[in-house]
DNA sequence: TGATTGTTTGGAACCGTTTCCACCAAAATT
DNA sequence: AATTTTGGTGGAAACGGTTCCAAACAATCA
């Protein structure tokens, strides 16, 4: 590409390559009549650093690695919108890698840590496991994670368990009882997420609260994604005794759940309740009632957070925070009381086996 | 971070830098005993190389530039999905870099080709100007184009002019004649984006075809964004004589459409038909008629593409390619004949100006 | 056995920056 | 006038790899 560096202007301006160097660096020690020497060599040559070259030298890349599982969850993309916008601002290039299998997240996870790559580390909706987080902690390199646990990293959250909590309690409120719950797989072998299994907890509690017993047969879990929710939404209308009322870990989830009642010619909200989880974009568009997570100021918040460990030398581990995101609840039109049908059936008891966390 | 560096791993095998570097590299002359000392070495010093400096040995950077309008473009995070995934399978990182504004867009263009921070370029939904496509070429930078044109650079794109009058012609199949357009702005001062522009043209040519005659009322133009199409959509229907049929030039903008015809009450599509352009995801599950364009296999082609161009060392300007992806009408629920009601008014010929391209 | 060919190997040179140190001239101090 | 301080500057060394060249060694052939 552009083959002149930085001695072919030392040589045109007749100076030190040291003294390029300066001029370009702005470092303030460089008499104006030389700087303007090197200026015009530089502009005459058209010269352009090499910031592989400036990297290695500085032992620092002004990148970042940002790994989400963005394309089978849309909520990431808001959330990197929110990245972006902070780290082109503060000039860093934005390295993306995306997780759609196991294979490819423990790949990642091994890969990641290696080599001097990145100054820094995003990851989001992936927990890393404690042997992954050690690797990454061994390394030194800064990491944050969002929508993402681990007690060793930093972090920026919500309160999954009150979200499930008031996306049900707005259920209770509205006159359910009959109250499913649908996410993905709560616990893979190895690497539990965590959000969904959370949201749950908070569904337990508020259905206690609330004196509704718990059934087993109301929650379904199978993998994220609009096609799975809708039959996991199927087999639930199928129920001798259906729920009045859907509560889904993801928006994605709840249209899968709207499709299935379309489907079925089940009318929302006045047959079914549905309500979703995150308020994506699309959401709104759907008028799907929703409990509503900051997605793009958590981008915000974690690229920040990232960048405050980047520049800061870091006391020796450094205090990890675990930062908190506000959620509130969206209504929209796909919530309404239950029909007047069901509300008779309160409570036939069949089935409701209470299991203990 | 790991500061175990080739020399290192050298000398405690016993051997000299070059061979740990044919061991590192797969290099076929390096006798396996001494292969097993290396790599001994290299597991007990847990060492891995550090990929800027192999970096700037190799004048190759192994990541590639991705520049579009993500977050404004639902479109192009779907064409973005299958240039990750062609990218991620070759091992090339993937460099993000976002438009939302035209300020950051010039800075790209001008940015983008100085050094050799990237092996190759790959450019979404953006058009070069011609002095911006000189600079590309002088600097020798492999550059793929998708859903964007220039004359002297590769390029992965659809007719859309085709596209502007398939979808017109659709509308006109059922009945209407009362045909209106939405799109973003054709021509800003400086560089036409074009796609809308040619979709433009075939919706012209398709109106002519069928005798109908231009009316320049039911052209109307904005920014990209559901809220601005909203607001468009809006000024159409209160027209004295409304459109019974909108085409809009992106699934985004008939969103805001539907928007619209939902707030004024207006039955879609029994009172109003909507047609969009290329089949996003979220236009399956809001029933949007379309016309669909491979926007995941844009994205392949384009990465495949670039990666060929940066393989080989290329004849000196290559042939420049333009590559074409077919079209097809998606009918969905937002479009239907007209109402009985509109087509008595057929012709009112006000203000029927027609203008010639 | 000696000459010839082929395979491994060590290590210097290089990629293009930044930074540090030494040096110099001019200015300030005595 | 001699000495110290200061601001500017040149250039070597370093960053951590790859590659090339020459040398060492092994194998083959006459």
């Amino acid at each position: 590409m552009s083959p002149v560096t930085i001695r072919d202007v030392a040589k045109a301006a007749g100076v030190g390559v040291g003294t390029v160097s300066r001029v370009i660096n702005q470092h303030p020690s460089v008499r104006a009549s030389t700087r303007q020497k090197v200026e015009d060599a530089i502009a005459t040559l058209d010269y352009s650093p090499n910031p592989i070259a400036r990297q290695l030298s500085l032992g620092k890349t002004l990148s970042i690695a940002v790994v989400a599982p963005f394309f089978i969850r849309p909520s990431s993309v808001e959330r990197l919108q929110g990245v972006e916008t902070v780290l082109s601002e503060a000039n860093y290039d934005l390295v993306l890698f995306n997780v759609e299998t196991q294979a490819r997240r423990d790949t990642l996870f091994r890969i990641l840590p290696r080599g001097d790559s990145f100054d820094g580390i995003l990851i989001v909706t992936l927990s890393p496991q404690d042997v992954e987080a050690d690797l990454l902690l061994q390394v030194q390199v800064p990491v944050v994670l969002v929508d993402a646990h681990h007690p060793r990293l930093n972090r920026v959250v919500i309160d999954d368990v009150a979200g499930g909590h008031m996306a049900t309690q707005h259920l209770i409120d509205l006159g359910h009882s009959r109250i499913a719950y649908i996410s993905d797989i709560l616990e893979s072998p190895f690497r539990h997420e965590g959000a969904s299994a959370r949201r749950f907890q908070g569904y337990r509690q508020a259905l206690a609260a609330a004196s509704i017993p718990y059934r087993h047969e109301y929650y379904r879990q199978d993998r994220h994604g609009v096609l799975q929710a809708e039959r996991l939404a199927h087999q639930l209308l199928e129920l001798p005794a259906p729920p009045t009322a859907i509560f889904t870990a993801s928006d994605t989830q709840a249209i899968g759940v709207l499709r299935a009642a379309e489907q079925r010619g089940i009318a929302i909200p006045k047959q079914l309740s549905v309500i979703g989880f995150d308020d994506i974009e699309i959401a709104e568009y759907m008028h799907l009632t929703t409990i509503h997570q900051p997605l793009f100021t958590s981008g915000v918040e974690g690229a920040q957070r990232l960048l405050e460990l980047i520049r800061q030398p870091s006391v020796p581990p450094g205090r990890i925070e675990e930062f908190h995101l506000p959620l509130r609840l969206v209504q929209r039109q796909t919530t309404a009381p239950p029909p007047a049908s069901a509300i008779d059936i309160v409570d036939d008891g069949l089935d409701a086996d209470l299991i203990n966390y």
